[in-house]
Parts: C-alpha cells; sequence; structure tokens
DNA sequence: TCCAAGACTTTGAACGTTCTGATAGTCTTG
DNA sequence: CAAGACTATCAGAACGTTCAAAGTCTTGGA
C-alpha cells in the first residue's frame, strides 16, 4: 500500500506538503504542486479514508433508513430519491450509509450505536410519523441529521433547530387541478386519504384551493371526499371502491383528483371504460367516452407513465442536493436558525400526459 | 471521546487487555473479563471504527450499487432486496454503503476510487447485462465481489471464481404453470420478453417445461409467444397490445403466464373484463366471466398485491443472508471454488391468489 | 543594513486501535 | 525438581493521515 510518505520521497518533499496538495492545494506553490501530482499519478496513490477519519475525527458518511420494502416504502420513488442521495453525496465526496429501517424505537436503538463509533457524520431522516420521537432523541444526543420531509408536529421546531427539505404537496396538487380546470373540467372530485395526518391535509388542501380560487360552487356538496385507512397495500382497491360510489352520488364527475399514483390507478380501474387502456369497444359509453374522465395522481412513478395519467413529479435531485448541502454547512458548524435556508419547500412540477392524444 | 486506555484505566488493566475482551474474549480469564466489561459500561465506551479499520485494515463495508430510479432499476423489488442486505450486513457487523450507478463504464470508474481507499471490502454486483465487463474488471484487479444473479456470459466463470446467488426463475415460472395446469387451466399463453437474454430465456424455458411434461399438444403452434423491446417503461403498454394479439390468435386461452409483473398488468387489463376489478356488469360476456382468466406474474411485487394476481416471490431474505455469508468467508480470506456453496440457486415460492375467491 | 511580513515548507506529535513479541506465572511431565 | 508447555497479561510499535507549531527563504519598507 503506498501511502502520504512513499509520494512524497518520490516529489522530493515532506509528507505533510503532499496531505497539503490534497487538501488545501492553494497554498502549495505551482510548482511543488505539479511535481508532487506527477508522484500520486506515478504511484497509483489513494488516500486511506480509515486513517483520515481517525485523525480528522469525521467520516464524510450519511446514514439512510431504509423501510423494509415495497409495502412500507413512504413513497414508491424511493429508490429514486435513494439513488440521488448517493450521486449529490458523491459529489459532495460524501457516501451514503443503509441501515435497515424497522420502527421507531428500534430506529433509536440503531441510531445509538451509529453514533459514537464515529462512524457516520450525519442522518437523514425519511417517512417521519406524525409523532415521531426520533427527531427529538437526535437532538438531545446531539446527533447531526436532516429530514426529508417536514417535521408536522411542529412544537420541537419553535428554535428552528431541525433542518428539513420537503416538497410543496399542497402547491403540487393545487397545480394540477388548476391544470384541469383549464382543460374545461367542471367537476373535478377528490379521492385520497383521510386527512388526519399532515401529508393528506397538505395534498387535500391543495385540491380544495385551486377550487375555491376559480370559483368553483358546487352548491350544497361543494366537494366530495372519500376516506380509508392508509394501508398501502390495500391503496389500490380502496381507491377503486372509494371512486365507485363517488361515481354513484355524482354520475357528472370529469375528472379525479387522487394524492398517490396507487390511488389513481385504483380510480381509473373504477372507470377503465374511459380510459386509454380500457376502451373495450363499448357502444353504450360513448357519450362520456367522447370525454373521457381525468384521474391524476401524485409521485409520478412507474405506474402514472405506465397508466399514462398526469401526476405530480417531485424534484428528488434537488431535495438531494439541499439535504447534502445541509449537512455540509452543519458539519462545517454553522448553527441551524430559523432561516428560510434550513427549511427548504421545493415546488413540484406537473407532468401531464393527455389522454386524448394517447389514443 | 473514551478510548481504550481509559477503560484499561479504570479496570487496573492494559490497554491490550481490553482489545483482547473486545476482539478475543476467550483468551482472557473471566475475573479480568467482567471487571472490564463493568469499565466499558461505566464509561460508555464505544470502539472507533475509523482507528480499528486504519490497524486491521479492513472495513467491514460492502458496497452496492443503485440504479437511477424506478424506470432502470433491475427490478421492482430491489428497495426490498436494499432492505433484507442492509439487515443481513447488520446481523454480521457490516454496513452497506450505496454508490449511484450509471452505466458499467461509470461503474468501473467508481470501483477504481472505491478499492484502494480501504474504504469498502466487497462489492455485491446486482442488474448485471448479459455482456458484462465488470465482474472481470473485478476479478483482474483482486477487488473481492459477489453477484447477486448469474454471470450469463460465462466464459469468465470457468474457475468457478465468481461466487454468486441468484433465484432460480425457470423453476418458479415452471412451479406457477403447473399450477395453473392443476387448476384445469387447458390453454395456457405466455406473454414475455424476447428470449434473447438469460433471464428472459429462462423464465419463458420454465413455462415451456411445465407444459412439456404435462404433455400438452397444441398442434400446430405449441404455444404462442409475442415479444417486445425490453423497455420497462413501456412494458406494461407493450404486454398489452401483445395480449391482445395474442387473443385474437387463440380465442380460447384461458391463461397467461408473465414473466414480470409488469407485463402481467398489461395482460390483465387487455382482458380486463374478466378479472376483479373490471367486471363491470358487462352481461355479453358471461360466458367467459364464468371462467375467467388467470394471468401470472413475477417477483410478487406491490402490483401483484393490489390486482391480486398469482406472482413468484423471490426469496430476497435468503439470498441477502447468503451474499453475506460468502462475502464473511471470503474475507477470511477462503477461495472461492467450484463448489455449490459459491454458487447458489433459490428456489421462489408461488404466491396463489385465487381470481374467484376474491370476487 | 536590518527587520517584519508573507509565502511556502518541514518536523514531530497525535488520533485509537490491533499486531508482534515478550514477560511473568502456573501447570504438566518424566 | 527442573524443563518445557501453556495461560494470562503487558509494553511498544505500527497503521496513514491531519494538526499544531516552527522553520526557511524571499521580499520590501524603514
Amino acid at each position: 500500500m503506498v501511502s502520504i510518505r512513499d509520494v512524497a520521497k518520490v516529489a522530493g518533499v515532506s509528507h505533510q506538503t503532499v496531505s497539503n496538495v490534497l487538501n488545501t492545494p492553494e497554498i502549495v506553490s505551482e510548482a511543488t504542486r505539479e511535481r508532487i501530482n506527477k508522484a500520486i499519478k506515478l504511484l497509483g496513490y489513494k488516500p486511506n479514508a480509515a486513517a483520515r477519519r481517525l485523525r480528522s475525527g469525521h467520516s464524510d458518511v450519511i446514514a439512510l433508513g431504509i423501510a423494509p420494502g415495497s409495502d412500507h416504502a413512504p413513497s414508491p420513488i424511493f429508490d429514486s430519491f435513494m439513488h440521488q442521495l448517493a450521486a449529490a453525496a458523491g459529489n459532495d465526496g460524501k457516501k451514503v450509509m443503509l441501515y435497515a429501517k424497522t420502527d421507531q424505537e428500534h430506529d433509536i436503538a440503531l441510531f445509538e450505536s451509529l453514533q459514537e463509533q464515529s462512524d457516520v457524520d450525519a442522518i437523514v431522516l425519511s417517512g417521519l410519523e406524525d409523532q415521531d420521537a426520533r427527531p427529538k432523541w437526535l437532538l438531545e444526543h446531539q446527533q447531526l441529521f436532516a429530514l426529508f420531509g417536514r417535521p408536522w408536529n411542529i412544537e420541537l421546531d419553535q428554535a428552528g433547530q431541525i433542518p428539513w427539505v420537503d416538497v410543496d404537496g399542497f402547491s403540487g396538487m393545487k397545480e394540477i387541478t388548476k391544470r384541469l380546470i383549464e382543460a374545461g373540467r367542471t367537476h373535478i372530485g377528490y379521492v385520497g386519504w383521510e386527512p388526519s395526518t399532515g401529508v393528506a391535509t397538505d395534498r387535500y388542501d391543495g385540491w380544495k384551493a385551486a377550487l375555491d380560487e376559480a370559483h368553483f360552487d358546487y352548491a350544497a356538496n361543494p366537494y366530495e371526499l372519500e376516506t380509508w385507512t392508509e394501508s398501502v397495500e390495500e391503496e389500490l382497491g380502496a381507491g377503486l371502491d372509494a371512486t365507485a360510489t363517488l361515481y354513484e352520488r355524482h354520475p357528472d364527475l370529469d375528472a379525479i383528483v387522487c394524492p398517490s399514483d396507487n390511488i389513481a390507478v385504483g380510480a381509473l380501474l373504477a372507470s377503465s371504460r374511459l380510459t386509454k387502456y380500457a376502451v373495450v369497444d363499448d357502444a353504450r359509453n360513448s357519450t362520456i367516452a367522447d370525454r373521457p374522465i381525468i384521474v391524476t395522481g401524485f409521485d409520478n412513478s412507474r405506474l402514472a407513465r405506465s397508466f399514462a395519467f398526469p401526476s405530480v413529479s417531485q424534484p428528488l435531485d434537488q431535495v438531494a442536493d439541499e439535504l447534502v448541502r445541509m449537512i455540509r454547512e452543519i458539519l462545517k458548524g454553522v448553527k441551524v436558525t430559523n432561516e428560510p435556508r434550513w427549511h427548504r419547500l421545493f415546488k413540484p412540477s406537473v407532468v401531464w400526459r393527455d389522454v386524448a392524444t394517447h389514443e
């Protein structure tokens, strides 16, 4: 194994100068720097991460918890997020370490072991639950971290001590609903989660805001809302059932907004004769088929692409970059404050897919 | 930060004895061991991973590449695999590090940087392409690794130098097809990828084997095979189209076997009136509806659960455990041989979902 | 001519662990 | 009882880097 001292010997300088070339090249004269770089290349020197960590006290490693599987994943695009985070971290000379996450308690036990091994510099926490003990624990134990997702149970956050990055579900839902209105839709239903959690309420409010802004006036029933359990496993089926019920009450529906692609597929299937895929030359529905119902989803996952319905796309690359930026700053010792730079809300973008043109 | 020497001082022993308690407790007398353990607890000592790595030369870290996103993921259950791997590694005192993977060349550049930093002990490589340069590179550069997935381009493997774990697609497809035969299906079609890659051929052969074994005799056309591009993005749509074509030629089809859940959904939609979700009181199809067509998939992903069709489930926990076991052995210095223990093929299990009972 | 300041480089220590070899002390054996 | 083998422990070196401080050389102003 070739060390910094071998390089120094070849370049005819001291080991420290080599170290300087690697860490603070600007303080080394150009001539020496070039000579050393040549020696580095010649010998194929690669810095030893372990030694670096031991001495400098930080590991440049970010820990990320991963949920058991597709079922309990906070979102169907979590794998995409992981990729983006790994890439963003890599650009910053950092690495992402995976830990298998189960429940809150187990997570905390894990944090405990991570913390003191000087193994991990910071933790990215995602998929927060509404009453989540983890941020509090991390704060108390002075473990650096950043959240993907707002801490909806705000109490803690009074001092603005918790850095987070999130995607503005409200805005996304509002935009895609506005888009439906622009497309001439006049009876736009909502099929989604019971608005008891932060995320659920946020998205529901987005749809409502768009309708209010357009001065929709649904007489007695301003809008219909169907609710069901949060079970992701059953989202599709639940979406289907809820949509069917909604149709019965409002046969004139011409669009349905959903807060997830899974639900959207359910809604799509409930109105299957009217969509791209399920139009099976069924003459009886021709009147409605002329103007097929539009269902929209959220996340722009593979489902949205496959079934070709409009959806809201999260800017995961920006989220990842921002998380890494925050962590970099925190590691540098910058204090987290109430300033907006520690609480970033990214606007998602609407990915429109015109059902008609796809025909 | 509390070190091994602090513990030693409190326990009244030398630092080396503390080290022994941690690494080879059996050579320390029980009395001393207890005393030291008490001191460890008292001081809240946690070993410093960086120092350990520097001295011992290994990091106990396994690197895993992750593809850009849902689109290019080798399988829809990759996130589940990651979780299992992280868990299995954790049980063995190891960690999983993520690296963002793009194409083969870029991957190799990355390996290069990983390799010499004494940052990573071994690499788990998955989603191999048919002509994949990576295993060869890793072998040549003496970077330890193990594959999830067989190296289909076998040349290299002559010496059995490549350790791998895989799931037996052939067996899975055969079993699920047999299950269809047991269920009384007599016209079982196949809609899948063009059998040009290893995986595609493997799965196709499984279906064929089951039919052959049952002495199916499809007169002129023994079986129908529809092919299309491998684009995952378009799998569902392609599956739909191919299935529609197949129906035209074989109106008497009563089952379709697919090598992926995505394709299965396409096939399902093509026969939508006949399925659980799309039965929209359409009297005209009652004769067929009495005995709805069964579509089967592969991976038992969320799609299979949502749409409630039978699928083949991969034992990812076993795969992960086995990969970690292999890596542990390799790190111990055990040479990879031709013995079956270095090339494990796990049998997947059929997850049956009876369309009728779901009605 | 001298000194201070600046630019660059060097020296030695330190990070916390494991490895190597050595030292007592105890047990076996003939 | 002495020699050898084994047990339990210890002391110092080493891993490869960065930190802290000091050293050398050049430059320019007094």
